[in-house]
RNA sequence: GCGGGUGUGGCGGAACAGGUAGACGCAAGGGACUUAAAAUCCCUCGCCCUCACAGGCGUGCCGGUUCGAGUCCGGCCACCCGCACCA
């Protein structure tokens, strides 16, 4: 009888020993088949990391064990993404500097992810905030500054009254601070922006070529939004002037009766004279700019507006004079920030025509445009239309877009929802921009041998009303020398977005440690694409999208191999506290993982994350459940007892060793670790009801059970007197013939009704199982017999009239 | 509204390619061991009827295909997530 399994004393042992023997460090050797297996670097909050963690980190810790065992030369790196507000605000409150900060919640995450046994290569540990870092960030920057990508503009921000920072539109949730909750207004700022929308058919096709869930693939397209149609213009009765509009629909030209302006329009200031309520349009455009984005949404239900009294447009297709409207329903940030509005086949058209009581013209056939619009593209004739009368709605398009094509009326054209990304942050804690304004020279971009720009030290980090960032207060280093010139010129005082950084590092890890460039050409060619990336459904919209346009333009660059950065993609399920709900402080049902890594260990931990349930759903803590994983790991120790000689699998359990081996080896590829560790537990069940294990089959289990609970199956592995480590050994392989039992018990049908079982071997002939059928069955069969099916190794089913 | 997903015991969840629904685990009940408790081991565990055997019902609902449907097809319902006056 061995002693108790103690997990807290095998742990450290062979974590200590792990370090010691750098068991997990890359191999240099770029011969050999290579691996890259990555999981989102976390951001190292002042909390430390709760059990959702782990759920990926050991999912991907999994397949990268076993990959080592398969002969793979595996990078499994891990980092931090370690610029971002919560650190900053705890600075601000506590006064201490946020590198400070940043090294201590470092600190932590670190002890406790080597208390969980993860096999990272710790060599290759990056950190967006470290200057050697952050100096490539900067450079990416610059390359997109230098490619025109790279811009500032004068608009409307989404401002933070609480953070006093500018966010992206990917950061405002239902009109609120994703961060904070606290609802954002406009704000027109000077921002630098991201050109990503000139990547956006890239981003849409580079989609058709990775392996990623249909999920995140429509999420992504969805947000880039891409629509085709055309854009028409309108003439503005008595003047020279058009008014352009964008349409999906062109084909319903002829139903356009009237138009609609966002109260934004340039050409409201334009026309002011001519606009004969000029006093009610300016209380309407007043209160459209009072409104947040979120409040516009909101009250979306009620369609309101202003016509312009004076202004009027020819619709080109009728000829006919149609009055121009201006409404907060249509955006001057999409399109042309004007419509042509066909109530007849729009449903937001339709609305507003029944409020201000303006015509209604059927130009589709198909529908009652009386009751409601009529927006099938699929069935539908062209009615009242001219030319197009008769025609599919498909045709319509194509004919009236030819039609405004001739006439110099019109143009196809596409438009994405996708806009640029607003890259500025007025905040200290993020990558100085490494860019100077000259008054001789206009904006400089820095050498890149001046690059990394350091992040100065400052009195104050707390962001300032005014909209400008901490960094502006610093006179000494904001004022500066134009790089061009050698004249006075002023340091870009604005710092990057949280994404930066996130946007390129799993480059850095193939090479971290270069000083001359992000990283070798050798190490990317070698280790890209990224082989599975795993991460949050969160991060789809965000991180994924600007990481792929990032590497998408390196790719163009040639500074990266590979036009995607991740050939396979995946998602985990959220763990929610044990009450159903989202993890979170103010719930208080947030679970800590010290406290159960102390209480049951880390194998303990790691095996019932990856059996909680499906890997890709949201699953529900329970302690209870974490109990039975222990409980089956003490189990697995006592299997030690039951030790007997011999090399190979005996007879009774010959086939369950290779079906298992097959099983598990399938479920750890296919996200399915929750039913590859129930078969390990069955396995062991068997163990238990044969009382025995030969040391062949004892090897097996352990080296199966190594990827998911290392730390026991090593201690186990050395007390058997194995040779080596686990982790020196190959994963165990199987026989599809040795898969399969010689006598197999067949379901027995009698009308589809399940009536009984048979033993019978495998490879017997119909006739002799469906006499062995009929014997077991006895007068349970009884009737005319119509029909005998009998599927080989599934089934026998008898259909008989009573 | 558009897009994606999910519905199976008291619970988390299994079920290859249409072929014995409920693997594995949790909880629960019973028993053994113990002065006792914990731990451990053994048994039971979808619902109804039955002492038991046998039987009937059962994978959100209705219908279809099939010898046979949780799985395929058609039509619904419910819930969750993402996007949303994007013209």
């Amino acid at each position: 009888m061995m002693q108790a399994y103690n997990p807290k004393t095998i742990e450290k042992k062979w974590q200590d020993i792990w370090e010691k023997e750098k068991a997990f460090a890359t191999s240099q050797d770029f011969t050999k088949p290579k691996y890259y297996a990555l999981i989102e670097f976390p951001y190292p909050s002042g909390q430390g990391l709760h059990v959702g963690h782990p759920r990926p980190y050991t999912a991907l810790d999994i397949v990268a064990r076993k990959r080592r065992m398969e002969g793979y030369n595996v990078l499994y790196p891990m980092g931090w993404d370690a610029f971002g507000l919560p650190t900053e605000n705890y600075a601000i409150k506590n006064h201490i500097h946020p590198r400070i900060v940043t090294e201590n919640n470092v600190k932590h995450f670190t002890e406790q992810l080597k208390m969980l046994g993860y096999s990272f290569d710790w060599e290759r540990e990056v950190n967006t905030t470290d200057p050697a870092y952050y100096h490539w960030t900067q450079w990416i920057f610059l390359r997109m500054f230098k490619a025109g990508l790279a811009y500032k503009s004068q608009m409307p921000i989404n401002w933070c009254p609480s953070c006093k920072v500018g966010l992206a539109n990917e950061e405002v949730v239902d009109g609120c601070c994703e961060r904070c909750g606290t609802p954002i207004y406009r704000k027109q700022q000077t921002q630098w922006m991201l050109k990503i929308t000139e990547y956006a058919d890239k981003l849409l096709e580079g989609l058709d070529q990775v392996d990623y869930p249909e999920r995140v693939k429509a999420s992504q397209r969805n947000w880039i939004g891409r629509s085709t149609g055309a854009e028409v213009d309108f003439a503005l009765k008595d003047t020279e002037d058009k008014l352009r509009v964008f349409t999906t629909r062109p084909d319903t030209l002829f139903g356009a009766t009237y138009m609609v302006m966002s109260p934004e329009h340039p050409y409201i200031a334009k026309y002011a004279e001519r606009i004969q309520n000029l006093e009610a349009v300016k209380a309407y455009q007043e209160e459209a700019a009072k409104k947040s984005d979120f409040e516009r949404a909101e009250l979306a239900k009620d369609k309101t507006g202003v016509e312009l009294k004076g202004l009027t447009a020819l619709n080109p297709a009728t000829g006919k004079e149609i009055p121009i409207w201006i409404s907060d329903y249509v955006l001057m940030s999409y399109g042309t920030g004007a419509i042509m509005a066909v109530p007849a086949h729009d449903s937001r058209d339709w609305e507003f025509a029944k409020v201000f009581g303006l015509p209604i013209v059927e130009v589709v056939a198909g529908g009652n445009v009386e009751e409601e619009a009529f927006t099938d593209v699929q069935s539908g004739t062209m009615v009242n239309s001219g030319f197009l009368n008769g025609l599919e709605v498909e045709e319509a398009k194509k004919a009236i877009t030819a039609w405004l094509q001739e006439k110099g009326l019109g143009t196809p054209k596409v438009n994405f929802k996708l806009r640029d990304w607003v890259f500025s942050r007025q905040r200290y804690w993020g990558e100085p921009i490494p860019i100077v304004f000259c008054e001789k020279c206009g904006t400089v971009p820095l050498p890149e041998e001046q690059l990394p720009l350091l992040l100065p030290e400052v009195d104050s980090y707390e962001p300032t009303d005014d909209g400008s960032s901490p960094l502006a207060k610093m006179t000494d280093w904001v004022n500066t020398t134009c790089p061009c010139c050698g004249g006075p010129a002023r340091r870009e005082t604005d710092t990057m977005p949280q994404w930066a950084g996130s946007s390129w590092y799993y480059l850095r890890y193939t090479d971290p440690k270069n000083e001359s460039c992000l990283a070798s050409p050798e190490a990317l060619k070698y280790w890209l694409p990224v082989d599975w990336y795993n991460g949050g459904m969160e991060h789809t919209t965000l991180h994924l999208l600007y990481s792929r346009f990032w590497h998408h333009f390196l790719y163009d660059q040639g500074s990266v191999p590979t036009e995607e950065p991740y050939r396979k993609r995946t998602s985990h399920g959220l763990i929610l506290g044990e009450d159903g709900e989202k993890m979170s402080k103010s719930r208080g049902n947030v679970v800590n993982p010290d406290e159960l890594v102390d209480a049951y260990g880390a194998d303990s931990l790691r095996t019932y994350e990856m059996f909680i349930g499906a890997f890709e759903q949201h699953a529900a803590w329970s302690t209870e459940g974490l109990k039975g994983c222990r409980r089956f790991l003490e189990r697995v120790w006592k299997l030690g007892d039951m030790l007997q000689d011999g090399e190979g699998y005996s007879p009774e359990l010959e086939t369950k060793m290779h079906q298992t081996i097959k099983k598990v080896s399938n479920d750890f590829e296919t996200l399915k670790y929750n039913t590859g560790i129930a078969a390990l537990m069955a396995l062991v069940n068997e163990f238990y009801r044969v009382k025995h294990i030969t040391k062949g089959e004892f090897r097996t289990f352990l080296l199966l059970l190594n990827p998911v609970a290392p730390h026991i199956t090593e201690e186990l592995w050395e007390n058997a007197g194995f040779a080596g480590h686990c982790y020196h050994q190959s994963w165990p392989v199987y026989d599809e013939a040795k898969t399969v039992e010689d006598v197999i018990e067949l379901a027995i049908q009698v009308n589809g009704k399940m009536r009984g079982t048979v033993k019978v071997p495998r490879e017997a002939e119909k006739e002799a199982v469906l006499a062995a059928a009929k014997e077991a069955l006895g007068d349970k069969l009884s009737g005319t017999l119509l029909k005998e099916v009998y599927v080989p190794g599934r089934i026998v089913n008898f259909v008989v009239k009573p």
